[in-house]
DNA sequence: GAGTGGTCTAGACCACCTC
DNA sequence: AGGTGGTCTAGACCACTCT
C-alpha cells in the first residue's frame, strides 16, 4: 500500500506494537527531513486513516514522541516536528555523562580512585538501594578532573554482587567507566532519579576539591534502578560548578546558535 | 452509589473531564492514608466498574497520577501508592514551579510580584531570545514561597510581544501561573535548556530570600523555545534549596516500594 | 489458571482553533 | 464553518504475572 515514506504500511504480523512501528516512520521522517523542523504533522485522524489505525493508537505514538522530545503537542492545533535528535541526546541521560564528555568533545576527565573496597553502607545508602539494614555494599570514591582542572568528588555505593562485578573490572584503576562496566554487566538505567542541593564546602571536600571551605558547591544526590525496578547504584556527587557546566534538557536538545560566547558547556555529571 | 471513599461518584454534568475527577479521588485516598503507601491500587478493570467509567479513562487517570508521581505502575502488576511528599521540583518537566508543586501535592504556592513592566533587556536575555541588541521586553520578577517560607526569587525576561500577552492576564496580580497562561496563548514548551550552578548569595539576593549572604543557593538559568524553536522565555532562579527539592528523573518516574520488608519484588538479577 | 495491564478497534460528542 | 484534538465508551485479544 502507498504510505507517506514510500515504505510498506504497519506491519501486522509483527510483534512489534502498531504504536511503536508508527512512532518509528515519523520519526525517520524527521531525522530525515521529510518532516522539516517546526512543521506540522498530519492530524490524528489523517494518520490514522492514512495508517489504517485507530485514533487512539495514533495517540499513543504521539504521546511517546513528545515524551521522547520528537515532536511538540498544542492543544487543539496539531503536532509539530521537533528538533532531530542529535547525536548528544538523550541528556536525561542514560549514558555516562564522563564518557560522553570524553568521546563526544575533545576533553579529558582523568580520575583519582581514593578508596574502592567492600564496607558497611551508611543509612541513607542502605535505604535507598533497599537492602537490609547494616548491610555491605562495595564503595567507591573517586576525584575527577576535567582538563586538568579539580571537578569533582564522588561516592557510589554499589550492592556487595554488583561491587564484586566492579572490583574485577579496570574501574578501581580509573581507567574503566562505572557507568559502561555495569551497563555490560547488563545492569542498564531504567530510570534514575536525582537530587540537586546548594551547599557550603565543608574542611574534607574543600580539600579535595582545592577550594576554601564555604564555597558553594553543588550536591547531588541520585539513584538508579534497572528494569525490574531495582536500585543498583546510589551516589552523592559534589561538583564545582564553576569547573563542571551543569545542564538539563527539556524535549529534543536545544537549537545552539552558533555564535561565539561560552564554548564549552559540560553536560551533566554521572556516577 | 457506593464509592470507596463514601462520596458521590463520578460528576456527569461538571465540565471537569471524568479522568481529572477520578484522579482528584485517587489522589485524596492517598493522601489521606486510605491508601497507604506502597498499597496496591485496584486493578483498571475494578475501577472501572466502580466509577462506571471505561478503562480508556481509567488509565488517563492513573497515567496522569504516574506523571504527578502520586502512583507507580509497573507492567501487568498494577499500580501502587506512592510518596509525592518527598518528591521535589523536577526540573526536566515542561511544568512550572507553581503548577509542580500545586497541582497534585497539597502545598501553598505564593508568589510576591516585585516587577513587572517592559524595559531594556539586558544583554544576556537579548542573546538568549535572539533579539536585535538593545531590544526592549517585559521583565518578571517574583520572591515566590512554598507553604509560608521564602522558596526562590525568579527574573523572567520576556519578548514584548509575549509581555504584552502577560501584563493582561492574572500573573502579574501574582495569582496566575506563568506557564499555563503561556500554554494557554499557544506557546507550548517544546524544548528548554537549563544550567545549574551553585552560587554564594549577594546582598540584595540574601535580603530578598532572607538569608546571610554567601549562603549557598542554586542558580537556574533557563532558555525556553516553542515547536518553531523560538525562544520565548529566558529566566533566571535562585533557588534555596533547603526550602526547594529539586529534582531530576532519569526515564520513568522512580518506584517508591514502601518498607524494606516489601515482599521483595524480584530482586533477581541478570548475571 | 485466574488476574492484570498492554494494545487495539470503531465508533461518538464536544469545545476550541483556524480560516 | 469546518477542522482538530480532548474526552469518552464498550467492547476485544493477548502476553505476562501471580499463586
Amino acid at each position: 500500500m502507498s504510505t507517506p515514506d514510500g515504505g510498506e504500511g504497519i506491519d501486522r504480523v509483527s510483534v512489534e506494537p502498531y504504536y511503536l512501528q508508527l512512532a518509528a516512520r515519523i520519526r525517520e521522517q524527521i531525522s530525515t527531513g521529510a518532516l522539516a523542523m517546526g512543521d506540522r504533522l498530519p492530524s490524528e485522524g489523517e494518520l490514522a486513516a492514512t495508517w489504517n489505525l485507530s485514533r487512539a493508537t495514533v495517540r499513543e505514538a504521539l504521546r511517546l514522541l513528545e515524551e521522547q522530545g520528537w515532536v511538540t503537542r498544542i492543544p487543539r492545533r496539531g503536532a509539530f516536528a521537533s528538533m532531530p535528535q542529535q547525536r548528544g541526546w538523550l541528556l536525561q541521560g542514560r549514558e555516562g555523562f564522563f564518557e560522553d564528555e570524553v568521546e563526544g568533545r575533545r576533553r579529558q576527565v582523568t580520575t583519582h580512585v581514593l578508596r574502592a573496597e567492600q564496607a558497611p553502607l551508611p543509612e541513607s545508602a542502605v535505604e535507598a538501594l533497599q537492602l537490609p539494614p547494616g548491610s555491605h555494599g562495595y564503595v567507591l570514591e573517586r576525584l575527577r578532573e576535567l582538563d586538568g582542572k579539580v571537578a569533582l568528588f564522588s561516592i557510589n555505593y554499589l550492592p556487595l554482587q554488583i561491587g564484586t562485578l566492579v572490583s574485577r573490572s579496570d574501574v578501581p584503576t580509573g581507567e574503566g567507566s562505572l557507568n559502561s562496566t555495569l551497563r555490560k554487566a547488563g545492569y542498564a538505567v531504567a530510570s534514575a532519579s536525582r537530587t540537586v542541593e546548594a551547599v557550603a564546602a565543608d574542611g574534607d571536600i574543600a580539600d579535595l576539591l582545592q577550594v576554601r571551605a564555604g564555597t558553594p558547591l553543588l550536591k547531588i544526590k541520585s539513584t538508579t534502578w534497572d528494569a525490574k525496578l531495582v536500585a543498583f547504584d546510589h551516589h552523592e556527587v559534589w561538583v564545582r560548578s564553576d569547573v563542571v557546566h551543569v545542564e538539563i534538557q527539556v524535549g529534543a536538545p536545544a537549537p545552539v546558535p552558533a555564535s561565539s560566547h561560552s564554548p564549552e558547556i559540560g553536560r551533566i555529571v554521572s556516577p
